[in-house]
DNA sequence: TGAATATATATGTATATACGTATATAATGA
DNA sequence: TCATTATATACGTATATACATATATATTCA
């Protein structure tokens, strides 16, 4: 039985998943693990609207994953911690696992 | 520049996390780290609507989460995949280093 | 100071999500 | 077969989210 320390931690956790929890986010992660990456350097990889670049960006600002770094005119954006990327790798992974046991189900279904 | 494939793949893993992002569904997956659990013990210890529970739980069966055995009356659920249980770790560990972070910049402020 | 560039935000809208309540389905045992 | 128990789903509603578009803010340089 859960108490309410318990459902303030999973409510945290789970506000820190749907940050992550965007194709366009999770984008941006990848581009930020070479290292930082000024807000036009992601508009031009990601390839969307400066305006939702930056909307990204102030998600994850506000969820403390990345940080700012001002020089000039432009703003560099970089993760907070590496553990982000690692937790990004296990997700890749499950994936595969995923993709694996389905492969598994159909060959199954055909031979 | 993301190509369709990179894009396609950043959509399913972004929809992976989705369904890690509630905070009932974590709970779920807590309870199950120690075995299957029925959803009858699940209700009893998220202390949330059957109806509720049954609905997290087809998202988690839906996404490849979690699987099924029926036994009898009684229908119990398992995580598929330990690497669902080391990811759920790691969201945890950010949320550790967000406070120990957190906590360096309030105790800067005071002293 | 004013123009140009980089970045952030506000607003309206469409869509997704979670919930409560009610009801359906499936298995058991009398 | 009927009542009971366990589980799943349908429907209406409230809230959250992402986007397009327009506009605001901040910095540099002439």
């Amino acid at each position: 039985m859960k108490n309410s320390y318990d459902i303030e931690l999973f409510r945290r956790k789970a506000e820190l998943c749907k940050t992550f929890s965007d194709p366009k986010r999770l984008m941006i992660i990848s581009e930020l693990r070479g290292g930082e990456k000024s807000v036009s350097d992601l508009v031009v990889a990601l390839q969307v609207p400066q305006a939702v670049v930056s909307r990204h960006l102030a998600i994850l600002r506000n969820r403390g994953v990345v940080v700012t770094r001002r020089d000039g005119v432009n703003i560099y954006y970089r993760l907070v911690d590496f553990k982000i990327i690692e937790a990004c790798d296990i997700i890749h992974e499950i994936l595969l696992d995923q993709a694996a046991r389905n492969r598994e189900i159909a060959e199954r279904l055909i031979v």
